[in-house]
DNA sequence: GTCTATATTACGATAGAC
DNA sequence: GTCTATCGTAATATAGAC
């Protein structure tokens, strides 16, 4: 966000991409400047040209992996309850609270962009809303959308932190079953808007 | 969890208590040991006499403070659903929102402990299950309660990293407005053991 | 038990060669 | 654009005085 005209160049990208997943393993505070550019297969040196310093390179990771999931939620058919409940099963699934590193950014690093500058915040505002503006086509309740995202992204974090499969899948069913009910709910009371 | 028969010091209560203020704003990795300790009162030398590392600090971090929270909720009646929804709006506040360094430990730092050792994980799944155990006293359904915290503690997270209070009100309200929801289908599906 | 001082390593960032 | 080398700082942890 602060070379607006820019044309991102490939090794930017792959920089994003490559420091994205360590970053989701190893938390963003948690990962030095080294590790995550030699994760793409650079050095520091190269980093600083391509960035002003760490603090934009986690405004790049989260806009880049937010804009991701919202291309995965876009493919769904708008208030397909059994196409959402599929991929809301796939978010709640014991693989993705296992891998970190291929999963959705919220978990892992939502609470650090908590701490972040200013600056990363409103980009993280705004990739989050485009987001929001896809799972609420979806999902047909913007609200409800809301719900269902804060569900999900609490149980997978929280299931990360615990010791045991069966504690961890006792957050994830409970998450399941909710997003169960309120998908079910909206079902019974339909569209805000009437198109009749 | 190191020390199994420890009396534990004065100090070390003291040092559990301050860090942890800190830790929640600012991140336990985020977090040096000597900012940490200092804001206790304390230097690092002090410190390597009651934990064997940072790693420790951590565990002790997360077992007192979801004891705080299990405490709070400790208060209320069983399934008064009035009381319930007066916690829960407190949790979903701005004003919690604002303060992380005095709310619950779960929106800053679980994802730490997604990273952290497993006898980290063992400790913070001790603490959460009690916690559940009281929160599901309180809500009338375990599975219920987890999915309220999983919805609360998601909302908070989010919400701390998004850059303006249009947007947080937003993650906020529809977020009590869930726990609405779930509260109000559980009232109408009455407990599931039947006392008669 | 706590402090001061320090060893050692890691971090964020820059300089200069290529 | 990228690398190597490095500067200055801050990190985790320890030693030894009190």
């Amino acid at each position: 966000m602060r070379h607006p005209p820019e044309q991102k160049s490939r090794s930017r990208e792959k920089l994003v991409r490559a420091s994205a997943s360590l970053a989701k393993q190893q938390g963003f505070a948690g990962s030095g400047v080294d590790a995550l550019v030699s994760a793409a297969g650079f050095t520091s040196g190269a980093f600083y040209r391509h960035f002003e310093g760490k603090d934009e390179l986690l405004s790049s990771i989260v806009e880049t992996e937010l804009e991701a999931t919202r291309a995965r939620f876009s493919t769904l058919e708008p208030r397909n309850e059994e196409q959402l409940l599929l991929a809301l099963d796939a978010y709640l699934s014991l693989a993705h609270v296992r891998h970190p590193e291929a999963g959705c950014v919220l978990p892992p690093l939502a609470s650090e962009v908590g701490r972040a500058p200013h600056e990363t915040k409103k980009v993280f505002e705004r990739a989050l809303s485009e987001l929001m503006a896809v799972l609420s086509e979806k999902v047909g309740d913007s609200s409800a959308a809301f719900a269902l995202l804060n569900q999900c992204v609490g149980a997978v974090m929280i299931a990360r932190g615990l010791a045991t499969d069966n504690a961890k899948h006792e957050v994830l069913a409970a998450a399941r079953q909710s997003v169960r009910a309120s998908l079910a709910s909206l079902r019974m009371r339909p569209p805000p808007q009437g198109t009749f």
